[in-house]
Parts: structure tokens; C-alpha cells; sequence
RNA sequence: GGUGGGAUGGCCGAGAGGCGAGGCAGCGGCCUGCAAAGCCGUAUACACGGGUUCGAAUCCCGUUCCCACCUCCA
């Protein structure tokens, strides 16, 4: 069954189709630099659109993923200003935020990365292109888009001009209030780029039409963000876009928001939580499987228990793999079941396919038990396999590299434990309980934990 | 006022007319010297009130409550 995502232009599931068989071309609008990232921005504009790029490309696409940079817009030069700090230094400094908290939550890097500063020329190209078209007009140094100029104007978020309660802030020549501006005078002490329209820089949305066609070309395949995006943003993108004669984007998905006791999580409520805040509670892979574990069009309501619970059910998972390593070997990494491909080609329903997922884990424990080493090394791969899709093999970058107890220093723990563990066995053999327990308790007391399995006992951390 | 999304068992979360997804917690059992891990079993769940239907958590009508967007926002 071939790939189906929710069309938000359609309002509902559609199948999708590439532009160019076998390439998808796909846009998700990344952060606004202006601030340190919380996990709703690391949902909405990271693992939902890297689970997306990893399945696209699992199923055979070759994926042209691009995810914008916004590295100049009000609220950053306010920000800077309020902290006494160049504008690009604040820019620059939250850009490499975003860059940690990707990484630390296992994204793949796009294709490209652009930044709106990087791209004045396409900007006002584009722009130069919607006034020669009559969709725009230039008024005291500021470009307006001539909003009642596009017919389609409303088909993505089904706003209705005559309903608006009003648009962007006045402006001095605005000859529409829901008119928004492409290209802003600057103010004294300003940034600013040259332009025929006079000294300025790009409004908040010109940026990701005019990267988007410098990338993916006049139409593409998917275009992705926030639902918060979907008015103005990508209205505003689309009408930009379809006002130069462009096709643009062929499916929208929108991701929805992490909540906190029902409330949208953003820095004006205050109920903001970082990734560092969140890793010190769990390690970064059960961070993700929590953010991925929730249907992306669902929001997630935060709470650490329901984090907690996440972190034990990954465990779960874990603890197959790690026992299939010690006792039949590693496995790799394999094809994805039938019924997971299926969940996942049903509009990314990631979590029917956990449920496949956690199935075969029962399955491959039971076969351990049985003794069964091929039976458990099968689904092992199976397990593996799902845990690509979604970022979250255990056994791949960057999970292998950070944190743990990695190769050297595990080597040298286990040389100093097995003495301690070979007492223990002989206290077993004896039947000394006490003497047996007593060195499992000194070692729980000092963070491992002991199991004794057929094979004999093993130790971990925790 | 306009637009869109919600309310599911102790908790988190799928599903969308008929076999009670999955996880976490609990309880009973198996295994274990005891544990741990694992396995098996275990639930008067679908906001409320009507209706359609042989059958509704799922469809229809009405009601209540919550959230988001229409200003910056992932």
C-alpha cells in the first residue's frame, strides 16, 4: 500500500503521488533563531519531518529535505537589542541551539539548511517578479502583497478575507489592512540590504517561498511546519508562491503542539521545557521515543509520568535487544514488518506501528526463552528495522557515541566486576545466600544491577 | 464573530459500526534460593442526553467542557 498523508489544503488523507517518480522534495519550515528551543519546537519542526524524510527514503524516495533557517525578523532584533547584543551574534547563538537539540535528539541533517540572510537576491527577485505581476506594490520603502489580488487566497486555511479580524499591524502606504508586507523599510540602527524599493530587509514570509523555489524549484512535493503556521505563514507563502505563477506545494502537513495541562507550550505562558531540562530526567533517545510515540496531528500532553512511563516501555525494547546481543549475537538490522509498513503508510501512524513493534519484541522474548537463538535473532532485525524508521536504533549514530557505558571504560567495569561476580557464583554454588546477595547489594548500592540469566549473571548500569 | 482540533479504562495513548491496539501501573500465576528480567492470565473504557441500526466509542441531532488559529509562534 502505497503512502497516504493528510492534505491540510484538502482536508483529509490523500495518496500521495510524486511530482518526479522516485524524488520528493520536501520543505519544513524550521525555527525562527530567536530564541533556545523547547521540545514543542523540536516535535513540530524536527522529529515529525526526520521520521517523514526517514520513511520517504525507507520506501525508496530519494529525498531532497530542506528545512529553513529564519535568521532575521522583529522579534530577533528586538531580543538582541533588550540583551545588548549584535543581532546576528543572537541569531547565531540560537541557531547553534537548534543545531544541538537536533542532534541530541537524533535528526538526520537536511539536505540544506538555508538562511533567510543568505538569500536577499532570490527575496527580492521575487518580490521584483509579484510587482511586475500587479500582486504587489511598493509604499514608502515597504512592498505590500496585494492580498485581494490572489483568487486563491484563504485555500489553505480557509480564512475568509471579509471575516478576518484584522491583519498584519498597520503600515504608513498599506492599502488593505490584511495586505502583509514582503520587504520592510528599515528603521535608523537597522540591518539593512539594499533594494530598489530602498534600503531594507525580507518580511516574515517572502524567505520560505523564495528559498523553497531556490531548492525544490516552482512546485514541489511536501511542504511542512507547525499548525500554528498555517495562518499567516503558509497562506502567506502560498500566495507569494502562486502569485509568481508557481504550482508550490503539492501536500501540506502540519504538526501539532506539545501541550502542558492543556496549553500550548510557548515562551510568553512561561511553560517552556528545554531538552538539557529534559535529559537530566531521561536519556535523549527516550525523549524521543516519547515525542515520537504520539500521532504527529495529535498534540502530546506533557507530563513527566507519562515521559517516565515512555522511558520504561523504550527499556523494554532496549533490554530484548541488549539480552539478543549477549546471547546470540547482534543483529542487524532488518526489514520492517508487513503490518508496521502498512501503520506507517497510513499517514506516518506511528503509534499502531509501536504496537507491531512492541509485539515483536514479545515475540522475540518468548523465543529467547525457548532457547530459540534464530527465532529471537529474527525478530531482533525485525526490531531494528522499525527502530530506523523512527530514529531510534540503539545501535546507530548517534546513540552509540553518547552517553552509556561506552567501549574502554565498560571493558575496564567488567574486569573489575567479574571478580565480584565470580565470588557471588561461588556463594551460589554453596548455597551461602547471604554471602550472595550481600556482594549484589554492595554492587546495586554502587549503581549496577545484577541479573542472573542462564548464561550466567549480568550486570548494567541503573 | 469566522476557522480548525479535542473529551477513550488507575495513567499515557491508538482505533472510527460488529473480534476490548500498544505501553506504563496494579492483581494472580510460571520461572528464580530470593530477586531482576521475561512469559501467561487478568478491565462494568469510550464527556452528557436523545436518535438511526440486528449491532454505535465509532453514524445523526442536541448539550456541556477544553484547546488552537484569525497579532508573534513548531
Amino acid at each position: 500500500m502505497p503512502l497516504r498523508l493528510y492534505d491540510t489544503a484538502a482536508r483529509e488523507v490523500r495518496p500521495f503521488e510524486p511530482l518526479h517518480p522516485g524524488r520528493v522534495g520536501l520543505y519544513n519550515c524550521g525555527a525562527t533563531v530567536q530564541a533556545v528551543p523547547h521540545i514543542g519546537h523540536l516535535r513540530g519542526a524536527g522529529i515529525v519531518y526526520d521520521v517523514l524524510r526517514r520513511w520517504l527514503e525507507f520506501s525508496g524516495f530519494e529525498v531532497v529535505h530542506v528545512r529553513n533557517v529564519t535568521d532575521i525578523d522583529d522579534k530577533i532584533l528586538t531580543k538582541a537589542a533588550e540583551a545588548g547584543r549584535p543581532w546576528w551574534a543572537w541569531a547565531a547563538e540560537h541557531e547553534r541551539e537548534f543545531s544541538r537539540a537536533y542532534d541530541a535528539l537524533g535528526c538526520l541533517p537536511p539536505t540544506v539548511e538555508p538562511r533567510a540572510t543568505g538569500h536577499i537576491p532570490q527575496i527580492q527577485q521575487m518580490i521584483a517578479e509579484l510587482i511586475d505581476a500587479g500582486r504587489a506594490y511598493a509604499a514608502a520603502g515597504d512592498v505590500y502583497f496585494a492580498v485581494r489580488t490572489q483568487p486563491d487566497y484563504g485555500f489553505l486555511s480557509g480564512q475568509r478575507l471579509d471575516e478576518m479580524v484584522q491583519g498584519e499591524s498597520e503600515g504608513a502606504g498599506k492599502r488593505d489592512p490584511a495586505d502583509f508586507t514582503m520587504w520592510k523599510a528599515a528603521k535608523p540602527g537597522e540591518p539593512s540590504w539594499p533594494s530598489p524599493w530602498g534600503p531594507g530587509r525580507p518580511g516574515w514570509h517572502i524567505e520560505c517561498s523564495a528559498m523553497a523555489r531556490a531548492y525544490l524549484g516552482d512546485a514541489f512535493d511536501i511542504h511542512g511546519g507547525g499548525i500554528d503556521l498555517i495562518f499567516p505563514h503558509h497562506e502567506n507563502e502560498a500566495a507569494q508562491s502562486h502569485g509568481t505563477g508557481a504550482g508550490f506545494a503539492r501536500y501540506w502537513v502540519h504538526s501539532h503542539w506539545v501541550t502542558m495541562a492543556g496549553e500550548k507550550m510557548s515562551k510568553s505562558l512561561g511553560n517552556v521545557l528545554s531538552v538539557p531540562a529534559l535529559t537530566r530526567r531521561v536519556r535523549p533517545i527516550a525523549l524521543r521515543y516519547y515525542l515520537v510515540s504520539v500521532h504527529y496531528r495529535s498534540s502530546i500532553e506533557f507530563s513527566d509520568g507519562a515521559l517516565d512511563d515512555a522511558a520504561t516501555a523504550f527499556e523494554r525494547v532496549e533490554g530484548f535487544l541488549s539480552r539478543v546481543a549477549e546471547r546470540v549475537g547482534p543483529a542487524g538490522v532488518g526489514d520492517v514488518p508487513e503490518d508496521f509498513a502498512a501503520a506507517m503508510d497510513d499517514d506516518l501512524s506511528v503509534p499502531r506501528a509501536l504496537a507491531v513493534l512492541h509485539d515483536r519484541v514479545r515475540a522475540g522474548n518468548t523465543a529467547l526463552a525457548a532457547a530459540d537463538g534464530d527465532g529471537a535473532a529474527a525478530e531482533a532485525s525485525a526490531v531494528r528495522g522499525m527502530l530506523a524508521v523512527l530514529g531510534l536504533d540503539p545501535f546507530a549514530e548517534p546513540w552509540t557515541s553518547a552517553g552509556g557505558t561506552g567501549g574502554g571504560l565498560r571493558a575496564a567495569t567488567d574486569a573489575l566486576l567479574t571478580e565480584l561476580l565470580q565470588e557471588r557464583t561461588a556463594a551460589r554454588a554453596r548455597r551461602d545466600w547471604a554471602a550472595a546477595d550481600a556482594i549484589r547489594d554492595k554492587l546495586s548500592a554502587a549503581g549496577f544491577a545484577v541479573e542472573d540469566t542462564p548464561d550466567g549473571p549480568v550486570w548494567s548500569v541503573g
